[in-house]
DNA sequence: GCCGTTTTCGGCCCGACTGTTTTCAGTCG
């Protein structure tokens, strides 16, 4: 049977977190499960490997009773404590302590003192008016337990998250709006969405101001805020057209960079980044920085000024992900911009699926400033868009070559996406593929085989020696789909084997790969390419988001091949190496 | 349950909001 992955490592681990916060355990227990299960998912290598050669604890905030709870799980599929849990714990009532309003403590008790152990009987206690009997509910918990069952029943287990295009373009117009108030001195996003994150469950605007009031008028006055549902001293908060949920915060200038770097997060990050204050006498938080020893607090004009308070580099936001940044000793690494990016060696254009001409698309990248394009259409299995047969292939070629020798300014590149066959193969001949500057590989088909099967069929692709880079590595689609089971260390060693790039595909729902994986294929000297894989004029901007998931892995130019010129990236291509 | 410029025990971020309370527990981010 196949090790579990990292995902259902973690998944186990937070159950039992779960389990043991109903049974009572204190919350730094309850924590400590949920810190590992963390680390667990965000591990770029797999976990249930590290488990077996005892290497595991060298994980952050996994110790030796996880270690034996670990081991527990691989070599019988269960961990005694969770089984032992269940018996007492149904389901039905872990579920309860996902809604809203509801945590362990309420369900443990509706479970012992009304016998509610689904999420149906919660429904039928509630409706019948004997949830308000029990001493500390009421008749207003009792209505939000229903309301919070309605919601469930409407979404599911996951609340709705929006991609972060999507959640960007809302703030930008918000924050437009609230900059046009005379009442407003600075006026930003924070929460994931300035972060950078895949997607976002809510945005959060942060103010500065001296006039709460006029800036809450403003707010709600704004089209991109629909409907306020709450307002007050200090904010408010407001509902999209698109059911995005804006939380407002609005303080007096002197405090804005305490409240920026509060709502900007992560989570994780300010927990980190407290504990370690706290041992140094000092206490951080929205309003400022308390010093036991004065008993004075420091305002924050800028968050520049917070961490510099606390005698730290300052991190973009991006890297705030409790992922070291706050190690002792860390540099600020110099992320890689938009603007250092020279070349895009992934688009597509009528030939296969693309809505442009070779010409239109040059000379779209030459306006975003490049100096050079790859035309990468779909090879010809691959089964959307137009076929490119062998013989279109090469005629593509040949209008590439006309194209470039007329247009000043922009290199372009003649160069295929072509498919990896379910044996590894691309599904061009070789000979073909040698005439390309530029061969992005990438998987399209035949996604459901085994994770041996799909490892051993991607690190052939990687290992062609036509192969420059492989495209959008995992499959996933955000929020929609995971990626193929597919081994990415071996992925990631037989690129750094081979000289092999690996990309970051801009496309909104696939940032892929993803930050954890970027970092891990640069550590291990593998080069990243990040391509808009555009499929007309306009979206070659989605470099941005390959940009954005870059910084979150903490890439620097130089770990980001296409910063390189042409010249010198043709040089790189792995048909150049010996050895 | 983890961890250590308070190191093998005794701590473990901070505040807002809500509903039920007469001073606070639970939940959330």
């Amino acid at each position: 049977m196949a090790d579990p992955t990292n995902s259902e490592l973690a998944g186990a681990l937070d159950e039992l977190g779960d389990l043991y916060e109903l049974d009572g355990a204190i919350v730094h227990r309850v924590v400590a499960y949920r810190t590992a299960a963390k680390a667990i998912r965000e591990s770029p290598v797999a976990v249930a490997g590290l488990v077996r050669e005892g290497r595991v604890t060298e994980l952050p905030g996994v110790g030796k009773t996880l270690e034996e709870k670990l081991t527990a799980l691989l070599e019988t599929g269960t961990i005694p404590a969770a089984e032992k849990l269940r018996a007492t714990f149904p389901a039905g009532v872990v579920a309860m302590t996902k809604l809203d309003g509801v945590g362990p403590k309420k369900a443990r008790r509706l479970h012992e003192e009304l016998g509610v152990d689904s999420l149906e009987a919660l429904r039928a206690a509630a409706e019948a008016g004997r949830v308000r009997e029990l001493k500390g509910f009421g008749p207003k918990a009792e209505a939000a337990i229903l309301a919070a069952l309605d919601a469930h029943a409407q979404r599911g287990d996951a609340a709705p998250r929006l991609l972060l295009p999507k959640a960007l373009d809302v703030a930008e117009r918000i924050l437009a709006g609230l900059r046009a108030s005379p009442a407003v001195e600075r006026a930003e996003v924070a929460g994931s969405a300035r972060r950078g994150a895949d997607d976002v469950k809510d945005l959060d605007i942060v103010v500065a101001s001296e006039d709460p009031a006029a800036v809450a008028e403003a707010f709600a006055a704004l089209d991109a805020v629909g409907a306020v549902q709450r307002g007050g001293a200090g904010g408010a908060r407001g509902v999209a057209p698109n059911g995005l949920a804006v939380d407002l915060r609005v303080v007096p200038p002197a405090t804005f960079g305490n409240l920026l770097q509060h709502f900007t997060g992560s989570k994780e990050h300010n927990v980190r980044l407290r504990e370690q204050a706290v041992r140094r006498g000092l206490h951080v938080s929205e309003h400022g920085i308390l010093d036991d020893a004065s008993g004075e607090t420091t305002r924050c004009a800028t968050e520049e000024e917070v961490y510099a308070r606390l005698g730290l580099p300052y991190p973009e936001p991006e890297l705030r992900l409790d992922r070291g940044e706050l190690d002792p000793g860390w540099e600020a690494p110099e992320l890689v911009t938009l603007a250092d990016l020279r070349g895009d060696l992934h688009c597509h254009t009528v030939a296969s699926d693309g809505l442009a001409t070779i010409e239109q698309m040059a000379l779209a990248a030459r306006e975003r400033g490049h100096a050079y394009l790859a035309i990468t259409d779909h090879s010809a299995t691959h089964g959307f868009g137009n076929d490119v047969s062998p013989d279109a292939l090469r005629r593509q070629i040949e209008l590439v070559r006309e194209v470039d020798a007329r247009l000043e300014g922009i290199r372009v590149l003649a160069g295929t996406e072509v498919n990896v066959l379910p044996d590894g193969s691309p599904d061009y001949a070789d000979d073909l593929l040698e005439q390309l500057d530029w061969v992005v590989a990438s998987v399209h088909t035949a996604f459901r085989m085994s994770a041996e099967r799909m490892t051993e069929r991607i690190v052939r692709a990687v290992e062609h020696p036509l192969v420059d880079a492989l495209g959008h590595p995992t499959g996933r689609l955000i929020g929609r789909r995971p990626g193929y089971g597919v081994d990415l260390a071996a992925v990631i060693d037989a690129a750094a084997r081979t000289g092999t790039f690996l990309e970051i595909n801009g496309q909104p729902d696939r940032r892929d790969l993803d930050d954890v994986h970027a970092r891990a294929a640069a550590d291990a000297g593998v080069g990243l390419v990040l391509d808009s894989d555009a499929h007309r004029p306009e979206t070659l901007a989605n470099q941005r988001w390959a940009v954005l998931t870059a910084r979150r892995a903490a890439l620097t130019a130089g770990e980001v091949a296409n910063t390189l010129a042409w010249d010198a990236l043709e040089a790189r291509r792995p048909r150049h190496r010996t050895g």
